[in-house]
This record gives structure tokens, C-alpha cells and sequence, in this order.
RNA sequence: GCUCCCUUCGUCUAGAGGCCUAGGACAUAGCCCUCUCAAGGCUGUAACACGGGUUCGAAUCCCGUAGGGAGCGCCA
């Protein structure tokens, strides 16, 4: 009964990505299903880093992880393993199978390999090694042996599939695979199996790219006298045009996310919803996440990244989430734009009214400079088509009656407004305009009196006196 | 080429033989609300890849076909 555990089990499951240089999102959703599945089970997740091919793997890379890991809130109940800290392990294991028999040296050069791929596709047949050094005793002088698994000849591997449901391989299709190199380095099926088997992982939840992998794994882990885990595999993300995401369908890299003023668990809530749904809710929390997350549930197919929809989960995001935690990351966004605040009180007022406003906190900065910046830009045409001279009445009324205000705040605000609208028995767009554009510099902003109330009075006074002075000219 | 996987509105999905006149969400169009922009509400357009079966009845089960993807490395 593989992967079948009993509910006294602890489950563990890990995220085992390898250190490229990047987070990719569909790398965070695989990341994000294991760590719902082990926090549902109340189990374990384990982070361990793939870097048997250490030319390519730089400690910058595996920051990049780690920090993408922990700004998502993905935490490790263990880890990180480092596979380049196990050789001496591998090493073990790998003279256990060549003592047993389950593993043999192999040594065939890389021409006559070659051969045989290219004889092979010729044939139209799959290409594989022949195992015509299964028999071999002696060595071959000269030539540096890899070591090969030796895979059962016949009968078959039953994978009961997490996702997938029950998928049937003939160990006839499979080959010798390589696990050791000539220099003795072990290689990736290899070290997963021996990894997943040391850290007692009972669920692998990962890319479905593997699942071709699986039955060699499934085969290696028997000969080592392993149980082998529950697998699931679960489909990779499409570009929105439908092709392999890549880079040039936009930000792939989880951290291009933070630095464009996404919220973590609103991406975690958009990768979650592609490809597993629970009856019609779209917007999760994430601990409603990890209550309602099951892995019987996930899609089998491959699912179309959109980013428009990730704007729209972003959004209903920002308006949910406590005003504390949109502030910091407002402030950090308008440092970016060159605006200083430090004024909790102020970016939590203007996150209040600008949330339901932008899609993203870049984008909520970018639409309130006005509340931070000390002089603004006013906008020619909006000032051309609001303060004009026909305006100058109603904006020297309304500096007039607000500098006297009492308390400078959107209620009183409002109210003298609409006094001094049904007093020049206009509508109240004929002084809510004109005095936007005065404060704001443009025609857009969140209602007149909050927005009035945020720039506060001094502010505000002097940007009439100018907007007066403007359209008086 | 071989093996394996996948296929419901443009996109994400619901759907476990009758509840389906195929539901929800994003996007899109219209209307309402309204000081601008939003948010919100209402309404609309829009899908079971195709062909055969099985069955009283099929989006759902079976078999093909087509299309898409992955794997077949001394990469991970």
C-alpha cells in the first residue's frame, strides 16, 4: 500500500527547490501546497536546498530562497538541508547498493553511449541504456566507472497519485539510471530519494514534471529497504498566452512581487486558487487556507497565470487586512518616489481611503503623493478646465469658511462644503472640483473632505491661495 | 520516435449519471449609486475539444481521434 499512512502518522512534507537564482511563483505554489498540507495534517515541512551541481549554485542564489520563503510567511518547521553538506552520506549509501548488488559500475565511455542513443533513435525506439554492464566484474582500465541503479527488468510500479489518482509505469520502460558521475558525485534522483527516505517524508508534493521520475525513485527506495511516500503532483503554471511562463510574460520571481507592492498572502491566495478551489470563495486568509486546503482537490491541469486577477485578490486584500499592516509598506513604497513620512497615524489614514483605489500598494503610493509632498504639481489641464475665473467665488468662499473651521476633520469639512454649494445654489461638483484640483494638483482623489482632512489645514490653506492666485490670472 | 500526463466561458474554476435551461470569480459591456476616481450593487455576452459507445438518462462512465504538456542527460 504505498504512501498509504495511518492518521497516527506524523506527516512531513518539503519544498526541495534548487538555487538558481530565482523564486519562481510556480516554484512558491508547489512550495505553498506542501506547507498547506503539512499545516492541515498539523505535520511538519521541511525546506532543503538542491545543490548537488555546485558550479551553478552560489550562496546569493539560496538567499534569494530563503528570503522569498519567509517574506511568503512559508515557514520551515526544519531545515534548511543542504544536499553539498550529505556527500559523505550519499557516499555511504551508494557502496551499501554496489555491496548488495542493487547497484553496479558501469563502464561505458560517453561515445559509446552515444552510439547506442543514436542506433536507438534511429530504430524509433525510446532511447535507453542497455545495461551491458550489468554482468561486468572486471574493470576497464582506464575508464572511471559510473555507478548505475539497477532497475527490476519486468513487472510494473503502481504510483497512487495525490492528485493524478492511480498511474501505472512498466519497468521495462525504465532504465540504468546514473547515480553516480565518473567522479564520484552522486546525482539528483538519487540524492531525492536517499534525502526523502533519511528525512522520513511521507508526502512528496512537487512539479508535475517528476512524475516520470516517480517509479525510479519508488524502485530505488525499495531496494533500499525504504517504504515510499505518498507523491502528488501538481500541475505546472502557463504564461496568460497559454506557453511555459517565462520571463517575458512578466514577473516570475516571487520577490518582483514584494517590490511591486503586492501583498504576500494575497499571492499566496491567487497561486492557491489555481488549480484548487473550495465551493465558490476566492479570497482566503491564510489560515482559511490551511483549514480548507486538501490535495484530492487539486487540478490536474496546468493552469493560465493571470495577472489581472492577481490585482483584483491583491485588492480585496488591502481592503481587509488591518490599516497597521498596509502603513510600513506605503511608507517603503513612497520612499521609493523620494517621499519621506513618518507619520503612522497619516499613511494609515490615507491607506484607508486609497485602498479601495489601487490594486497595489506601488500604486497607492504613486496616487498619494499629494497627501505627502510638500509642493504639487498642478496638472495644466485640469487646472484650465476647474480653476477658472467662474470658480474663484466659490474656492475664496471655501478658504475663507474653512480657515474659521473648527475641528479640521471630513464631517465638518463636508458639511461646509455642501452649505456653501446649496448657498451659490450650485451642485456640489462646482466646489468639490475646483478645490481638487487645488489640493491634489488633478481631478482624481478619494473624496473631497477626507482628502481634505489628510492634507491637513495649513496645507491645504496655502494650496487654495495658489489655485486662487492661478485662476485669477 | 517511445512512455506518461492533461482537455468545462478569453482566463481561474464548480460539477462524483438525473439537482445543468451548465453555477461562481476575473476580464468585458450596460445600468444603479455618486463631488472625481474607485469600491459596491444589479444585468448582459460567453464554455462541456471532436467522434463513437454504455444507459431510460452523460459535462460526468468506456473506447478512439485531435490538440497541448512532461520525461527519455555523467542537469536538477
Amino acid at each position: 500500500m504505498a504512501g498509504i499512512m495511518s492518521d497516527s502518522m506524523t506527516v512531513v512534507t518539503r519544498f526541495a527547490p534548487s538555487p538558481t537564482g530565482m523564486l519562481h511563483i510556480g516554484g512558491v505554489r508547489t512550495a505553498l501546497f506542501s506547507w498547506l498540507y503539512a499545516r492541515h495534517a498539523r505535520g511538519r515541512f521541511i525546506l532543503r536546498i538542491e545543490d548537488t551541481d555546485r558550479e551553478r549554485h552560489t550562496e546569493e542564489a539560496v538567499g534569494v530562497i530563503l528570503d522569498g520563503m519567509q517574506w511568503l510567511g512559508l515557514a520551515a518547521d526544519e531545515g534548511p538541508y543542504y544536499q553539498t553538506q550529505r556527500s559523505p552520506r550519499y557516499r555511504e549509501v551508494l557502496e551499501q547498493m554496489l555491496a548488495s548488488g542493487t547497484a553496479y559500475r558501469c563502464y561505458c565511455t560517453k561515445e559509446e553511449l552515444e552510439r547506442l542513443r543514436a542506433e536507438q533513435l534511429a530504430r524509433k525506439e525510446k532511447p535507453r541504456y542497455d545495461g551491458r554492464c550489468r554482468g561486468r566484474t572486471e574493470p576497464r582500465p582506464g575508464i572511471e566507472p559510473v555507478i548505475r541503479f539497477r532497475n527490476p527488468p519486468d513487472g510494473e510500479v503502481i504510483v497512487d497519485d495525490l492528485v493524478h489518482g492511480r498511474v501505472v509505469f512498466q519497468n521495462a520502460e525504465l532504465d540504468d539510471l546514473i547515480i553516480a558521475r565518473s567522479d564520484g558525485t552522486p546525482t539528483y534522483n538519487f540524492c531525492v530519494v536517499v534525502d526523502d527516505m533519511d528525512m522520513r517524508i511521507t508526502h512528496v508534493i512537487r512539479g508535475d514534471d517528476h512524475l516520470n521520475n516517480t517509479p525510479r525513485q519508488i524502485n530505488m527506495l525499495r531496494a533500499l529497504g525504504g517504504e515510499p511516500p505518498a507523491y502528488g503532483h501538481v500541475s505546472m503554471i502557463l504564461g496568460p498566452d497559454g506557453a511555459k511562463l517565462s520571463k517575458r510574460h512578466g514577473a516570475v520571481s516571487a520577490l518582483q512581487y514584494r517590490d511591486e507592492g503586492y501583498l504576500p498572502e494575497a499571492l499566496l491566495n491567487y497561486l492557491a486558487r489555481l488549480g484548487w478551489s473550495h465551493g465558490d470563495q476566492e479570497i482566503f486568509t491564510v489560515e482559511e487556507m490551511v483549514a480548507a486546503f486538501d490535495i484530492a482537490n487539486v487540478n490536474k491541469a496546468a493552469a493560465a497565470f493571470n495577472p489581472e486577477k492577481l490585482l483584483w485578490v491583491n485588492q480585496q486584500h488591502m481592503m481587509r487586512v488591518p490599516l497597521s499592516r498596509l502603513a510600513p509598506i506605503l511608507r517603503e513604497q513612497l520612499a521609493r518616489l523620494g517621499l519621506e513620512s513618518r507619520d503612522e497615524q497619516l499613511l494609515e489614514g490615507v491607506a484607508a481611503v486609497q485602498r479601495e483605489r489601487s490594486k497595489t500598494l506601488k500604486e497607492m503610493a504613486e496616487l498619494s503623493r499629494y497627501f505627502f509632498a510638500e509642493d504639487i504639481a498642478l496638472d495644466e489641464k485640469s487646472a484650465r478646465k476647474h480653476l477658472t475665473g467662474e470658480s474663484v467665488p466659490a474656492l475664496a468662499k471655501v478658504r475663507e469658511r474653512l480657515s474659521a473651521l473648527g475641528e479640521w476633520t471630513a464631517e465638518p469639512i463636508h458639511a461646509t462644503l455642501s452649505a456653501i454649494a446649496a448657498e451659490l445654489g450650485v451642485g456640489l461638483g462646482k466646489v468639490a472640483q475646483p478645490l481638487r484640483v487645488a489640493l491634489t494638483g488633478g481631478t482624481v482623489s478619494p473624496p473631497i473632505d477626507a482628502t481634505a482632512a489628510l492634507i491637513g489645514r495649513n496645507r491645504a490653506i496655502a494650496r487654495l491661495d495658489r489655485a486662487i492666485a492661478w485662476a485669477g490670472k
